[in-house]
DNA sequence: CAGGGACGAACTGTATACAGTTTATTTTCT
DNA sequence: AGAAAATAAACTGTATACAGTTCGTCCCTG
């Protein structure tokens, strides 16, 4: 079977957007255009390459992937049934932007499904297991800053939680929505935030050790929650402006395809 | 703007299929073919029209609906990103049955969602709520058969349920696992169980006439998780076999198109 | 007659062409 | 000049054409 690689981007009207892409074998092995342009396009979204309501052009698309508006269509399909874009007919498909309270509620059932994956996991935990949570805080401590990296080692604590909850219907679930919401909660994201994340980790830890398990899992809840708590916060400013784009921003010329 | 109203079906191969369909405004109304398919094709299938592992032939299905193949591909696209279909790239698509984890799982899911959402609207509970429930609950008694009228009061109790916890994205993900394990539910679905489930609601709904809202929300937890434990049960039935497909059933010779 | 290419039918995936819709611009009328 | 109507440009949506893949069938070889 022969491996297909892309051809070299042809127009530069998105470059910008798609140079953080991670060219990796993930991406690169993707069978078919539609589904390595649902996984590009899906990655800049929530590398936060596009601002919310951001209008997304069907032939500026096409022209920079160099590929025909099917594909691109049927990308576009797949993330709108995801929810992150959405398509108004005959009209527009706009990047999505959650409102405040779609982002408290993500995170909300985040706070409910994980702290109930946790007290499943938790009867499970055998030693080793809670040398790896040990293992992963302290891993953390050693990033400084927030970026992708912090963001990762984060999630690598949440899994290990429920490592052993044997749900992993509900974990993808439950990954999902924090990927979904990610974007929104990094623009929160301060150092100081960091902090707090890690010792909240290290307070669950803590309960985890002493197999005080509800109180581990209030603890996770609440760890959550301060998320959410962060993020309406910060938008409830009233001089917050989301990163949006203009409901109808001039369109350009581009040549149809 | 003119009303597109779909062409009659040319092709029979799926009429069966897609007669039970409800032509209702909410499908017609859909401003394009894509859209459509999509409703149609998800309704079908939520309906239990096709068996799990199922194939859709492209072909076969837009000269049923009597159109090209490109909307029809992306109402697929759509109903794969949803999870109900699956695309083997090259290959075929296939409706994606569900295993039997993971719809004990999506039910957990849905139990531990529904108690936390129950919680949070009883602090909100008014009278008239309660009487809307008591109403509910006189009217699914009226209803002798399991079939879809019974499905609808029975949703209707719990979105009832739900109605004052001021969240609405929580609630739609719950409808929306909700609709997508129904079809398997219904499996099981015997009279014995319809009177148990009516019972079990009026017992929430007790709880809830006298303020024991904790009580509500377990005794919630459990009606759901008899519903996993009844789909459980079922499949693990040494001469269960569920209603599939057979992993390739020989391919009929339909003209390309 | 079993195993393995080679061929071809039947599909799926993508490009291109065309039709229909929406929005911007120009023209017309008052 | 300003509002309304006509026109044009730019997109989106769908059909058709073609390219590429998979898989059954046939033929060959042993």
């Amino acid at each position: 079977m022969e491996q297909r690689t892309r051809a070299p981007f042809k127009s530069k009207a998105y470059a910008k957007r798609f140079e953080r892409l991670d060219w990796g074998p993930d991406l690169r092995e993707r069978k078919t255009i539609t589904d390595y342009l649902a996984s590009a396009l899906r990655t800049a979204i929530y590398d936060g390459q596009f601002a919310d309501n951001e209008e997304l052009n069907q032939v500026e698309l096409a022209q920079h992937f160099n590929v025909s508006r099917v594909p691109i269509r049927e990308a576009l399909r797949q993330l709108q049934a995801e929810g992150l874009v959405q398509n108004i007919a005959h009209h527009r498909t706009i990047v999505s932007g959650m409102t405040t309270s779609q982002i408290v509620e993500a995170i909300e059932m985040r706070a409910v499904l994980e702290s109930y994956l946790l007290q499943k996991a938790a009867i499970r935990f055998t030693k080793e297991d809670v040398d790896r949570l040990r293992q992963i805080c302290k891993e953390t401590d050693k990033i400084k800053d927030y970026g992708p990296r912090w963001v990762v080692k984060n999630w690598e604590f949440h899994r290990a939680l429920y490592a052993r909850s044997e749900s992993p219907t509900i974990i993808s679930a439950v990954e999902r929505i924090h990927l979904n919401i990610e974007r929104y909660a990094r623009r929160t994201g301060s150092g100081k935030r960091l902090h707090e994340a890690a010792n909240e980790h290290r307070r669950i830890l803590r309960a985890i050790e002493k197999s005080n398990f509800s109180r581990a899992a209030d603890l996770l809840q609440e760890h959550i929650r301060h998320t959410g708590e962060a993020v309406r916060r910060q938008r409830e400013q009233p001089n917050f402006t989301a990163e949006s784009a203009l409901p109808r921003p001039r369109r350009g010329r581009i040549a149809s395809r």
